[in-house]
DNA sequence: GAACCAATTTAAAACGTTACAAATTTGCCA
DNA sequence: TGGCAAATTTGTAACGTTTTAAATTGGTTC
């Protein structure tokens, strides 16, 4: 041990609350700070007799790395970002989601950032700011277009990032996605097999991925069983509930009407239903609604709705995952995910 | 070591050279780092001139400040947490908080970090690992208890924050809080002009201050006009859907049943709703409802029901105001709001 | 012992910013 | 013209960490 001037203070002198630092673990176990930040990391040129001196010194005084400095100098933020939409406000599509992201990003250093996109559909002005500044490590979004440019913007960019819903880039990229063909294939064999004659489908917007995706199973079901169907044109499901409300109480008085809903959304649901009972029209007599649920509520409220499960919390949690490996270097092919309906309601 | 495809980000190429900083400003102009670095911050001892000719350089190659560096630098983060509770889940109670917090936060450099509050029950601990880490200039809690730990401990360390409900400590500190007993008193009152001769009200948890509020507002009511109550002891408004669905339908066959309901929330408003329509009882005739509603859903859905609007939205944008004032330096007795319920449902 | 290689440890230099003190320029008046 | 304060500008030193390269040990072998 050389002779400083005489550093070897053991510096929590007086208030042990002066924030702990490499250098206070370097005075007190009389080593220097970089191999006191390298026994933290665990590298294997330090020796293990000393690495567990430190380590233990560490736990001892509470210390815990400034995660400023530690991105200041690495560039990695150790931070997560997600992207929300300002229609996933309703029912907590975005609490899921993000309650299953924590789970799977509480073993790691990574904090969750959401960034509110108010900036009316400037929904790229908040990916371009986040790559601009490198303020995230990697990146969450929801409700994919075909040819997203927000996806573009961050393909180019090489950021790490996972979205929910696919995209028809050729490039790819991770995603995680429900399997709304299959949903709506299996919503409309159950309003089928029912007896049902005609049957309506609730869309999500046209310029969303999943709009075809679930446009397809509707009608791939629709053709084979030569029922007949109706696709209301002035409302989709990002609709207002009074729209919805009002739209389908209005339907209910006009002829031909369909006899099976299909309702990917509980609000839309529920919002159908109370049109057709203004209307004197009754569920699981006049009507057969099957839809999606994702809170569940539906279920509990209107037990004669026929429901079809959306894990939102399990696919945050599968979002966490990929978005892990693709940082961690996994190619995005490998990263892609296609969560089955789950035709069975669990439990609990 | 190159286990897979190993995709090298083909990141930062090309177009105008890395990351501008204040060095590259500082080549361009000709000037020292540290005057631009003042320039910047528009600092009275720099000349009008100079400011005005930096700044430009700025703005024209696209400068944005190092976060790290700066908060490494100053020990300001300029990051506002949100502590998630998970009761908050349905139905988007954070996410209108938070949108109405970051539209308060948009013309600030201030981010909005959500931490969610997993650790079950372990709320504290979030607020400990934050204040250890200096992690945030400011927090955001919601639902408070009487004597909050967390508030406590918040008051002793002296880091500015926002309650949403308030506590009972002789301290003052910055809340934004809904006035629930003038809710409750106002929901009563509504519920005796119909005539209604028994009421049945839906209570927060015990531990939660506001469960006081309401509670109070209730029986104050209930006292003056001299009508029967009654206050179900094995759900509260936490509990979940199918509970209070079950307990509504089972109160339905018991003798005396009250004939006016308060759910102080859409989602136990439609559960008892429910219940009773199960037992053929129908809301409007043989009993009526007075319901706190949040999201402009339940009016709409069930337009019997008789709501009282509380607007979330607001309440957080007033949180992100009365919080930056506090980092102002504002003291806290000046920083308390108690927004009146809304009785008539607004517009849009 | 000297010479060597491996195993450990260390010093110094960043990362981009701001605070402090010091240096330079400017303006004004005797 | 010199002098002096005010107005500007500038170096230098941090903040706490990691990275690079260099220095110190220790253990073998001749």
């Amino acid at each position: 041990m050389s002779d400083k001037s005489e550093p070897q203070l053991p510096a929590p002198v007086g208030r042990k609350s002066a924030k702990p630092t490499l250098r206070t673990i370097a005075a007190i176990t009389g080593l220097a700070v970089t191999t006191v930040s390298r026994a933290l990391s665990d590298a294997p040129q330090i020796s293990a007799k000393t690495r567990k001196r430190v380590q233990e010194v560490a736990a001892e005084i509470g210390y815990l790395p400034d995660r400023a400095a530690q991105r200041l100098k690495t560039g990695r933020t150790n931070v997560i970002s997600v992207l929300l939409d300002p229609h996933e406000e309703i029912l907590g599509f975005a609490t899921s989601l993000m309650h299953g992201l924590a789970s799977a990003l509480q073993p790691t250093p990574y904090h969750i950032i959401v960034t509110p996109n108010f900036l009316d559909g400037a929904n790229v002005e908040a990916v371009n700011y986040i790559l601009r500044n490198r303020m995230a490590d990697g990146l969450i979004l929801s409700r994919t277009e075909p040819f997203d440019p927000r996806v573009r913007l961050l393909l180019e960019s090489g950021l790490p990032f996972v979205t929910h819903g696919r995209t028809e880039f050729s490039t790819p990229h991770p995603y995680v996605d429900y399997d709304n063909f299959a949903f709506a294939m299996e919503a409309s064999h159950r309003l089928i097999a029912k007896g049902r004659r005609k049957l309506m489908i609730l869309l999500p917007p046209k310029r969303l991925t999943f709009y075809q995706h679930m446009l397809y199973g509707f009608m791939t079901a629709v053709r084979e069983s030569g029922v007949k169907y109706e696709i209301p044109d002035e409302i989709d499901l990002d609709s207002p509930v009074d729209k919805i409300h009002d739209f389908m109480r209005r339907r209910a008085t006009l002829p031909d009407l369909p006899d099976g809903f299909i309702c990917p959304g509980e609000v839309s649901a529920l919002a159908t239903i109370t049109g057709m009972t203004d209307n004197g029209l009754t569920l699981g007599r006049e009507y057969d609604m099957v839809a999606k649920q994702t809170s569940r509520l539906l279920g509990h409220i209107q037990p004669k709705v026929d429901v079809i499960y959306e894990d939102l919390s399990a696919a945050g949690e599968q979002m966490g995952k990929l978005l892990l490996a693709r940082i961690g270097g996994a190619s995005p092919d490998s990263l892609q995910d296609l969560q089955p309906p789950q035709f069975s309601i669990p439990d609990a």
